[in-house]
DNA sequence: TTTGCAATTGCAAACGCTTGCAAAAATAAC
DNA sequence: GTTATTTTTGCAAGCGTTTGCAATTGCAAA
C-alpha cells in the first residue's frame, strides 16, 4: 500500500499517460514525437493527459531507445576568455529557439581529455558537437567524420575541406585595421602576433603584411612581436617594441586581450594611449569599451558565430548527407578612442 | 555480409567486452563499476578486453538501468557576467577531477523556462544541480526539496535553512571596504547598491552602513545611490552622486561591473581616479586589473565557491541523508591603484 | 574424501521510450 | 451493403546497462 502510493508519487511515465488517456503507449509516443498519422482528437486527448499528469519524458530512455538526446556538446579550451564566453552566449541564444540542452567539455585541465570526450559523446552523449578548441587535434577529428557524427568548427578553418566551420573574415579585418592606422597617419606600426599554430592567427598577420605593401610601406620585421592572444603576450611583446631605437607610432594587437596587456606596458613606460602611441584590438569582446581609453577594435561577431554553428549544426543533424560548407562573416571596425594620428614623426 | 561489418564497426557494447573477455556481461558490467567481488585476474582480463575495444560505456544506457548519469547541472541567468564565468571556472575545475560533466542551463530567455528545466533535471538528465540563479523561485526549489534531489545554491542563501549553499563574507566584506575607504581619510563615501532583491545585495548595502556608523559617519541617504549589479546601473548612479552639491570623496560600489560603470562616469565628468575621487569595487573579476586605473576591490573568491558547491553537491549525491549546511568563504581586500587619500576636504 | 561457506559469476528482469510490422478502424469505391 | 484502401492504433522487440537472486566455483575444515 504504502509502496503503492511511493510509486504513484514518482514520475510518471509514458505509461501512465497511455493509461490516462486510454490509449496505447504507442500511441502517446507518437504524439510526443510530433507524427503526423495520429487523429486530432486523440492527439488532443495525449496532451491533455501528459499535461495533467506534469508528464515529462526522460531523455535518457528516449536517446537510448534511438531517438535524439537532445543534448549538444560544446568542446572548448576553458572558460577564462571572455571571447569564448560571447561565442558560448550566441550558442545558448540560438539553442534556446530548439528544445537542445548544452553540455560543456572543457580541456582546460586534461590535455589527453579531448579524444576521451569524443568517444563519449559520439556514444550518444550528444547528437552533435559544436569545437572551439584552437589546434584540433586530426586524430578526433577524423573519427568524427568517420563516423559521419554531425560537428561543426568554430573560429578555426579545415584546410581538408571535409568539416564544416564557421569564422571571421580575419585577413581582411587585420587589412582594414592596418589600412585605417596607415591612413591616421602612422608609418611605423607595430605587431602583435596571435598563437601562429592557429589560422586566425597567420591570417591577420598576413593581413597585416599586406595592408602595409598595399599602403607602400615598409614591412619591418622587428616591428612583428610575438604574442600569444592572452594579455601577458601582449604586455611582454609592447615592452620589446617599446625598446627598440625607433619604436613604433602605433600597436595593432592581434586581439583585444593582447592589447590590453599592450596598454599596461605603454602606460607603464609612462606614455599616453592614444597621444604618444596608438593602440588597436581585435575581437571587441565586451572589456574593450569598459577600459580606458576605450579600445578602437576589429569587431568579430562572435556571439553570431555561435548562433551560425549552431544553425549548421542543426542543419547537420537533421541531414546526415548534408555536405560540409563553411560560413565566413565579416568583421568590422570599431573605432573608439585608442588611435589617433600620430603626434608628430620625427 | 555488408552489414555485419558495418555493425562490427559501430561502438562496442558491454556484451562485445564480455564476449572478448570470455565473460557474462553482468561481470564486465561489475569490474567496470568497480565492484569488489570481482576475481582480480578476471578483472583484468575484462579490463584489458574493454580496452582492446575501445569500450566506452553509453550514459544513457547506463542511468536508465539506474545507476548514475554523470552529469551535473547548472542552472545560471546568462554566460554575460565575468562573475559567472569565475563560478563555473570553479566548478568546472572541481568536476574535472571527478567524472562527471557539466550541462549547462541559462534562463536568460526564458523566464519561465526555470521550472521546466529543473522538472526535467530531476527526471534524471543529472545526478544534481548547481543553481547560481538569482531570485530563486521557491517554487521549484521546494520541488527540488520535496524529491530530495541534490542541489546546492551559489552565492545566494535559502533563509529557511533547508537548502546547502556556498556563499561570500558579503556583509563582512563591505563592512571591511568601506573602513579601508575611512581609514584612508573619506568622510563621504558614496554607495552604490546592487540588487535589493538579493541578499548579497542587501548584506553589502548594510556592511557598508554598520562601517560608517562605527566609523563615527553620519549616513547620508542621498549618498546611496540605487544601482543593479551592472555597468549601467553603476554609470548612472554615479551621475547622481556626481550631481550632488556635496558629492563624495570616494564610491564603494556593491561589485566590479557597476565600479566600472562609476569609473567612466566620473572620467566622463573630467575628474580623475584617483586623485579626485576613490573608486571601491567588490568582486575582483579579472577585468578588475585590466582597467586603469586598476581597481581596488574586494576579493570574493567566486572559483573557490564554485569548487566548494561542487564538492558540497558531491557529498550530497553521495549521501542523499546528508543534512543541509552552508559554507561562508572570507572576502579579502585586494588594493590596487584606484583609490586614495581624499586630496582636501574642504 | 565430503561438507559448508564464502567468493564469484551468470541469468533475467527491469529502466522508459522508439519503431517496424501487423491488426483494427474508418473511409472510399463498387 | 461489400470490398478495397487508407488511416490509426497496438504489440513486441529492442536500445545498453545495472542489479537482485540464484547457481557455480573454490577452498578450508572435518
Amino acid at each position: 500500500m504504502m509502496q503503492d502510493q511511493a510509486r504513484k508519487s514518482s514520475t510518471p511515465t509514458i505509461i501512465d499517460v497511455a493509461r490516462e488517456s486510454g490509449v496505447s503507449y504507442s500511441t502517446v509516443s507518437r504524439v510526443l514525437n510530433g507524427y503526423e498519422f495520429v487523429k486530432p482528437t486523440t492527439r488532443e486527448r495525449v496532451l491533455q493527459a501528459a499535461e495533467k499528469l506534469g508528464y515529462v519524458p526522460n531523455q535518457q530512455a528516449r536517446s537510448l531507445a534511438g531517438g535524439r538526446s537532445n543534448l549538444i556538446g560544446i568542446l572548448v579550451p576553458g572558460l577564462d576568455n571572455a571571447y569564448i564566453s560571447e561565442i558560448i552566449r550566441g550558442i545558448d541564444e540560438e539553442l534556446a529557439k530548439s528544445d537542445y540542452s548544452l553540455i560543456l567539455y572543457t580541456t582546460r585541465r586534461h590535455h589527453g581529455r579531448e579524444s576521451s570526450y569524443v568517444a563519449t559523446i559520439m556514444n550518444g552523449a550528444a547528437d552533435g558537437l559544436l569545437l572551439v578548441v584552437p589546434l584540433v587535434s586530426p586524430n578526433y577529428l577524423d573519427a568524427l567524420r568517420e563516423q559521419n557524427f554531425p560537428y561543426v568548427l568554430i573560429d578555426q578553418s579545415d584546410t581538408t575541406g571535409k568539416s564544416s566551420f564557421v569564422n571571421a573574415t580575419n585577413w581582411q579585418g587585420a587589412y582594414d585595421a592596418t589600412q585605417y592606422l596607415i591612413k591616421l597617419g602612422h608609418q611605423r606600426i607595430g605587431f602583435i602576433t596571435g598563437l601562429m599554430g592557429l589560422n586566425s592567427g597567420v591570417d591577420r598577420l598576413e593581413g597585416y603584411r599586406a595592408a602595409l605593401s598595399d599602403g607602400g610601406l615598409p614591412i619591418h620585421s622587428e616591428l612583428i612581436a610575438e604574442g600569444d592572444f592572452w594579455e601577458r603576450g601582449g604586455y611582454t611583446a609592447t615592452q620589446k617594441l617599446l625598446d627598440l631605437p625607433q619604436p613604433p607610432t602605433a600597436i595593432f594587437a592581434s586581439n583585444d586581450l593582447s592589447a590590453f596587456g599592450a596598454m599596461e606596458a605603454i602606460r607603464q613606460c609612462g606614455l599616453r594611449i592614444p597621444e604618444d602611441i596608438s593602440v588597436m584590438g581585435f575581437d571587441n569582446v565586451p572589456q574593450a569599451s569598459i577600459v580606458h581609453p576605450k579600445l578602437t577594435t576589429m569587431h568579430q561577431p562572435l556571439e553570431q558565430m555561435g548562433q551560425v554553428a549552431v544553425k549548421m549544426l542543426l542543419e547537420h543533424i537533421g541531414n546526415p548527407e548534408r555536405a560540409p560548407y563553411r560560413v565566413t562573416l565579416a568583421t568590422q571596425l570599431v573605432v573608439r578612442d585608442s588611435c589617433q594620428p600620430p603626434y608628430h614623426e620625427l
